[in-house]
RNA sequence: GGGAGCUUAGCUCAGUUGGUUUAGAGCAUCUGCCUUACAAGCAGAGGGUCACAGGUUCGACUCCUGUAGCUCCCACCA
């Protein structure tokens, strides 16, 4: 009995009970098989993290794509798996270290390794446990990390290959030098920032002259200490004069010499450019076109070394502020101004860059990004939204070397080995780099400690690139099975910020090892913010706790909420209110269920006329739902989806369909009838449950007897059958008239319970029983007269046929007199619309016939409707 | 400094190659209802010269040009 069941719905009680029963069941698990693949791999998130909203937008459009294609016939899998991210998590391991009082500089590399991998063992991968709150369908089994042996061994696979086909190299170059980290960085993970800062103005003096000065501008007043020139514009007169001549570097009294380069921009500052060779990119590259001294002052940490010669040991910003007295004191220093200007930051640890001369690792990427470019631009790739393509080609064509080495020890180590002449061989491990070194050198007469490796690790990247192959071990194995059958995967869910650092790289990875690109369908979500449009953060507090949200709304609500207001690429503006509406629409679910459950059968009655109406209109609707449903996947038009299986559902299936077949208080209902609709109940929950997967496993299991391994996430998604066109749109019209005859209820104060009559004037015989039957239930009509005498009652004019309610002494002349002259306004201001392009005879001649006659259409309906009104308006006049 | 995108109801957004009753949805708002599934609900209502100015066209939310505002990406101006 309906009582029983409680009029709220737990998601509590509910979903952890059918998330195990899903893991029991290993129904997220796929193997190879003869179906159709559908494989999507997670972007693997940081093994030190946690789960914030972005992940849960993510995630939640993964899973719902996931469950579409399960659904749909398709051998699905989704491979789950964290990156090691070897910058965050180094970083997390140093400080977890420090509180237990242990040092990084005490420990050796293996020591360190060691704490990092218990430290990963025991805080890595919180995410995945708690994704599977959201109701991930994880193949947990497949669970990767970038670090697992096979990953890692892919990775050296790769930097072998690409060092063999001389696309690796080392170098001495300027780097992005994180001085937090103590690593280079790749130009991608510098982030640049406006900030308020100080431009200063210093006057060197003119060697061999008393009194003559050449002034410059600079933001960084520190690194005076590491000039090595000073460059002005070889047209610019002002300092014509000092050609041939030096200049002193205030404070260290070093000459450096004055050069001449069109790079400075005249109108700057005062036209005069002080170079540092050593700590800014582009005067390193002036220093290499005029052979200049490269002098670094800072050491590795940002503070000052010995070369420095003053405030030796001071870090860079410290001495940023001790230089200007000392300048002032010399008579240096002429005048500060304030100035914005961009710097940058270093993405892992928020640290101001310091551009560093130093020995890295990089890798040639032209080559490999022309394929990858071509794919995206051929169609071979699709973007969604299509708009980032421009973003990716610009970036594509513009490429630049890829800085690979990091100063760390986290990571995969750069399996290069030095041998005692300073060459060195790079190899899968040290025996075989001990073997290629014999056969190079074997004069040499090396043995294993003769060769040390390489001390730096990789970019984090550079394995995240491999993801989608070697996830299915398609780098070591490229002819197995898995990859054979997975890849190329269906389609990647990624937020826009790492189409350079990842997806990009993914599709060159896939190119060169596999011949294939590694997706077809790239779908970039939007960034997560709050309703003030500000990103959400920490420092912010303006981040709910996922697990929070879906304990107070589910995690079905929490789902809806994301997924309602998330268009491909557009920011989704968070606000609880809508995981509000979530939870208000499982509830919904849940007491349409408690209607339907509480329901006495009789298998004695007959189908009443108008349910049989209802159900042959409710099978229409979602039919036509259905069809649009599945465009708007193709699309990735997935809150649209979300948004029309809304309505169908409470709109049409519980607030139009239930409340026609519901059956007299206290009355029993005709079997047939009831079985029909448990079975659309059921159809609906098919259809909403890639969205909403916890309470549509629910009612799918409670709405009928089900063997206790079967599963809603396995029942496929109905095939659409004929749509009936002339059904649902004589269905709408019959929805219109209820809705003209509630509203008179409403006006008039008069209750449901309360039966009216209905009278229609028009001929007997275009009587519809069917619908008359569907109004008759809905609007509490007693009785359906049609009649052609005077109008009786307060009526409306409904697809130009009159009805009218009659109501004696409820109607007031006046006020029915002012709202048919308001309509009939309406109608003649639309006429005139309709005639003045109908009389513009360009617009007869030029226009497609077929416009033309719903024009013509429009003007006879519309002077038909004039005319109803104006003789129902003499009438009661 | 370049490039891309956006501007439609109070808010968030749809609006397919220009034409279907002088623009649609959800939320919010207002009115009336504790009506026998659901007040996390029911029924109904109001609300937009489609940023602005031109142009093309028989016809423009839709195409073109310009203006303004916002957002994002890229770039070594000290």
């Amino acid at each position: 009995m309906v009582n029983e069941i409680n009029t709220k719905y737990d998601p509590m009680a509910v979903e952890d009970k059918w998330y195990d029963f899903w893991m029991r069941n290993n129904m997220f698990h796929s193997e190879p098989d003869s179906r159709p693949a559908y494989s999507i791999v997670i972007p693997p998130p940081n093994v030190t993290g946690v789960l914030h909203m972005g992940h849960m937008l993510n995630n939640t459009i993964q899973d719902v794509l996931v469950r579409n294609a399960r659904m749909k016939g398709f051998n699905t899998v989704w491979v789950p798996g964290t990156d090691h991210a070897s910058i965050a998590t180094e970083a997390k391991v140093v400080n977890y270290l420090k509180e237990q009082g242990i040092d990084k500089k005490d420990l050796s590399r293996d020591e360190f390794l060691k704490y990092a991998w218990e430290w990963k063992e025991k805080y890595g991968g919180i995410i995945l446990k708690q994704l599977r709150k959201l109701g991930a369908s994880c193949d947990w089994e497949r669970t990767k990390f970038t670090m697992d042996a096979d990953l890692s061994e892919a990775v050296t696979d790769v930097f072998i290959d690409l060092y063999n086909k001389g696309l690796i190299y080392r170098g001495v170059r300027m780097v992005n030098w994180d001085p937090k980290a103590l690593t280079a960085v790749s130009d991608e993970e510098v982030i640049y920032k406006e900030l308020q800062s100080k431009l200063y103005y210093v006057r060197y003096k003119i060697e061999g002259e008393c009194d003559e000065f050449i002034t410059i501008a600079t933001t960084r007043p520190e690194t005076i200490l590491g000039d090595t020139a000073i460059c002005m514009h070889p047209d610019d007169e002002r300092y014509a004069k000092y050609k041939g001549k030096r200049a002193i570097v205030p404070i260290v009294n070093r000459p450096i010499p004055l050069i001449y380069d069109e790079y400075v921009e005249r109108e700057f500052g005062t036209g005069a450019l002080k170079i540092t060779p050593a700590h800014d990119i582009n005067d390193y590259n002036l220093g290499n076109k005029y052979n200049l001294n490269s002098i670094n002052i800072f050491n590795d940490n940002g503070t000052l070394n010995e070369n420095a010669k003053v405030l030796v040991g001071v870090d860079r910003f410290k001495a940023r502020e001790a230089i200007i007295p000392m300048l002032e004191e010399s008579g240096n220093l002429v005048k500060i101004e304030d100035y914005t200007n961009k710097v940058g930051f270093s993405e892992r640890t928020n640290e101001v860059i310091e551009p560093k001369l130093s020995m890295q690792w990089f890798c040639k990427m032209e080559s490999l990004a022309k394929p990858a470019l071509a794919a995206v631009m051929n169609g071979d790739i699709n973007f969604y939204p299509e708009k980032f393509k421009n973003t990716y080609a610009h970036w594509m064509e513009n490429i630049k070397d890829w800085c690979i080495s990091r100063q760390l020890w986290w990571g995969h180590r750069i399996p290069a080995y030095y041998l005692p002449n300073r060459k060195f061989v790079v190899a899968r491990n040290a025996d075989e780099a001990l073997n290629i070194a014999r056969q190079k050198f074997p004069e040499l007469n090396l043995t294993a400690s003769d060769l040390k490796q390489d001390e730096d690790v990789m970019d984090t990247w550079f394995s995240s690139w491999l993801w989608p192959l070697s996830v299915f071990d398609g780098i070591r194995n490229p002819d197995n099975k898995e990859i054979q059958y997975y890849y190329p995967t269906s389609a990647l869910i990624t937020a826009p910020d790492i189409i350079f650092f990842w997806v990009a790289r993914m599709i060159m990875a896939g190119l060169e090892w596999h011949g294939q690109v590694p997706f077809k369908d790239v779908y970039f979500t939007g960034t997560v913010r709050d309703k003030l449009h500000r990103k959400m953060s920490k420092q912010l507090g303006n981040s709910p706790d996922p697990i929070l949200l879906m304990e107070q709304y589910g995690a079905d609500g929490v789902r809806f909420g994301m997924l309602l207001s998330s268009p491909a690429g557009n920011d989704l503006l968070f606000d609880e209110s809508l995981c509000e509406q979530g939870r208000n629409f499982s509830n919904k679910l849940w007491n349409a269920f408690r209607l339907v459950k509480g329901w006495e059968k009789d298998t004695n009655i007959e189908q009443p006329l108008h349910t049989k109406t209802a159900v042959k209109w409710m099978k229409n609707r979602i039919n036509e739902v259905l069809a649009e449903v599945e465009e708007n996947f193709k699309r990735y038009r997935l809150s649209e989806n979300l948004m029309i299986i809304y309505k169908l559902i409470w709109d049409d299936f519980c607030s139009c369909f239930l409340e026609i077949v519901k059956p007299a208080y206290l009355k029993p209902i005709d079997q047939k009838t009831y079985t029909e609709i448990v079975d659309i109940f059921e159809n609906l929950m098919v259809i909403l449950h890639p969205f909403m997967p916890f309470i549509t496993e629910e009612l799918w299991h409670t709405l009928k007897e089900r063997n206790s391994e079967e599963s809603i996430m396995l029942a496929p998604i109905p095939e659409i059958s004929d749509i009936d066109p002339k059904l649902l749109n004589e269905f709408s019209e019959t929805r219109k008239i209820i809705e003209h005859i509630r509203r008179i209820r409403n006006e008039k104060n008069i209750a449901q319970k309360h039966p009216l009559k209905l009278f229609i004037y028009t001929n007997p015989s275009s009587e519809k029983p069917e619908y008359n039957a569907v109004v008759a239930k809905l609007c509490n009509i007693e009785n359906i007269e049609y009649r052609n005498d005077n109008i009786d009652g307060v009526s409306f004019i409904e697809n130009n046929i009159q009805y009218s309610i009659p109501l004696t002494g409820l109607i007031d002349t006046s006020e029915e007199i002012k709202k048919l002259e308001n309509d009939l306004k309406y109608a003649e201001g639309f006429l005139q619309n309709v005639l003045k392009k109908l009389s513009n005879e360009r617009f007869v001649n030029n226009a497609p016939q077929q416009v033309v006659d719903v024009e013509r259409k429009k003007q006879s309906d519309a002077e038909e409707k004039i005319r109803i009104i104006k003789e129902q308006l003499s009438k009661l006049k």
